[in-house]
DNA sequence: TATAATTTGTGCGTATGTATA
DNA sequence: TTATACATACGCACAAATTAT
């Protein structure tokens, strides 16, 4: 079903913006539990195929353009999962990694994955 | 519970390669349903906490040392969370990001985010 | 301001299947 | 073979957030 899902928003049977069916006409027109349906959606999450907040349609998010980093010669960088704290910090959905930027001399300094990308000098 | 487990997990409680009590355990442990318990574990294994294996108890990881890639000036390097196609290609567990490597004139090229890292010439 | 409708969140229990040791 | 452990799937009930009335 995540991948019958992922294939219908490649398609643009559901674009960037519009809301995904709910759970109880997933559940109908897949003939499938509602733990099921929620597995799968909890996978489409995960990787930001979709942005889920609760009491309010499940949608396809809207692209976002990143901002551009600069980073310096000898940096070096490298991407991992956010800590919670760093979620809730950036308002980050579900399925957006964290960009690490360490300069030569100095401090890691990490940045959500979404909203930023790095430009090599 | 996510967070508990997450905090043991940081203290040392559960160093790297070790297993985590069974399901059955936590359901024990903590007084708390399966489908809880599978819950909270689904949470640490997004963000890369654990790896999870079928018939097979569940891990904290081995941290692995990530091998460099060298960037030319000009490029650009994001982030995103892998496609279902690149985590089976390159065998990558949940909760591991690719790195996205544009050159000026060529192709993104993405490479698995805990095996790589990019250093800048 | 209050209420209702819709939608997702959390939690329980149960049964059966499959992988690993 | 057996035991252990995770995977999949169903159902049910109630809580909480959001939007519209």
């Amino acid at each position: 079903m995540a991948d019958d899902l992922r294939e219908r928003i490649r398609q643009g049977e559901y674009p960037p913006g519009a809301a995904l069916p709910s759970e109880a006409h997933l559940v109908q027109a897949y003939g499938l539990g509602r733990t099921t349906v929620r597995r799968a959606i909890a996978a489409l999450r995960a990787d930001g195929a979709v942005v889920v907040r609760h009491g309010y349609p499940t949608r396809v998010p809207e692209p976002i353009e990143p901002e551009e980093i600069t980073a310096e010669s000898g940096s070096r960088v490298s991407t991992r999962m956010p800590t919670p704290d760093e979620r809730a910090e950036f308002g980050m959905p579900d399925g957006v990694p964290m960009l690490v930027v360490t300069p030569p001399d100095g401090l890691p300094m990490a940045y959500p994955g979404h909203q930023y990308a790095v430009l090599i000098e």
